[in-house]
DNA sequence: GAAAAAAAATGCGCGCACGCAAATTTGCGT
DNA sequence: ACGCAAATTTGCGTGCGCGCATTTTTTTTC
């Protein structure tokens, strides 16, 4: 019993948060999401409208969890399982990056459907915010006890560049892509990601540099 | 004619923004933030409810604005203004503190009923945002027109700092002020956006540093 | 294994945010 | 001064988020 939470009970949590991720993303592509409203979701997913607003706090948020993921426990994750001896700032852009740059979560169409509304891309973009407790946790261990505060601003910072990211990628993809009818350029992504990132990295090494001082090798 | 828009209608809607601030924030103090309805709001400022929904995308925005003001305008402004011979990080760093520090607007019993109630809380925190786009401007002004995505991810990454300052400030005093009835100790919040903004100092420096390279004198 | 306790699902009700289209107001040219 | 075009206000309808109290389900305790 790894899990000191009782295990049936988290386990049902899931499968019906699963369930009903699976249930917004189908309905959505099935018949648009406009024509989607969260009692079908609720419905198709076997559980009361109320109980939907248990699990996502919008209507959208379903929708797009079904692409994001769990993407901000595994950035974390990997930054946690880096060599302590690998820099910080490497570290961090490469966990992210390479998160984002993933297999997209075998939905190439949803994040086209994602791309063309406002609300879906709004909430899109605020996913990145998830980033920001996890990351700190994990840059807090690596940083050690020192100013609690350092690793909370460098992962919110971090957090707010990858925000910076995304939008610049919605907004430049959405005029070519959208048009030209192919699908999402997403080369470019990794890119913007260390462009926007590049910047922080200053204040990345700074950090790591006053921590390793305070506690050598 | 220094207003490219035209004079009588963008005075019109200043009036009617502020009638309904002020509406807000007088009611709110009086019956107590629960008891107001966007209606009430609305009717006290001698517009219609949906008239309310054009100007404030929320019930708790009109209230928190009375207090907030138009803090992100005069931040920008400052930073603007501070000689250019001014170091970038001191030049931000003093401009946010000084705004968040300033007159309190005469609003102590206002902020007072901001940290009470928890909804205030969040849209206030929220206001943080509205300093990214000002300040991305004003940095980039700073900067030349070197990478345009430096000035606004270290605008976003300010933003974020100061709301995890005031996150931080707003948590400690919801404990204690709250139960012994105090004032507002807002002794502290000087020094918590000097810390919360120190970690970014590197990362300032190093882009006026690049910029100074780039373009010399 | 049954009762007690904890936790989650549900039903209900209320305000609220906002799209849309019609009505009203404002600005400007003549 | 007048009328037209643009911008703003307004009313209406709809779906939504969520607090609250209740019911149902799962876990724990004896």
């Amino acid at each position: 019993m790894t899990t000191r939470r009782t295990g049936l009970r988290e386990q049902k949590k899931q499968a019906t948060r699963e369930a009903l991720r699976a249930a917004a993303l189908r309905l959505a592509l099935e018949r648009g999401p406009d024509n989607v409203r969260v009692d079908d979701i609720a419905e198709a997913a076997g559980v009361s409208p109320r109980t939907y607003n248990n699990y996502f706090s919008s209507r959208e948020q379903a929708i797009v969890a079904a692409v994001t993921g769990e993407r901000e426990a595994r950035i974390a994750a990997a930054v946690s399982d880096r060599p302590a001896g690998a820099g910080l700032a490497d570290t961090v852009i490469e966990a992210i990056v390479d998160q984002y740059t993933a297999p997209d979560e075998s939905g190439r169409d949803a994040l086209l459907l994602i791309i063309t509304r406002p609300a879906l891309r709004d909430a899109f973009v605020e996913t990145t915010t998830a980033i920001e407790h996890p990351l700190t946790d994990a840059i807090a261990e690596r940083l050690g006890d020192g100013d609690p505060h350092t690793a909370r601003v460098l992962a919110a910072s971090v957090a707010a560049a990858v925000r910076v990211a995304i939008e610049q990628w919605l907004q430049t993809t959405a005029s070519s892509s959208t048009i030209s009818g192919l699908v999402v350029p997403s080369g470019s992504l990794p890119d913007l990601l260390r462009a926007t990132l590049a910047p922080l990295i200053p204040a990345l090494d700074a950090a790591e540099q006053r921590a390793l001082r305070r506690r050598p090798q």
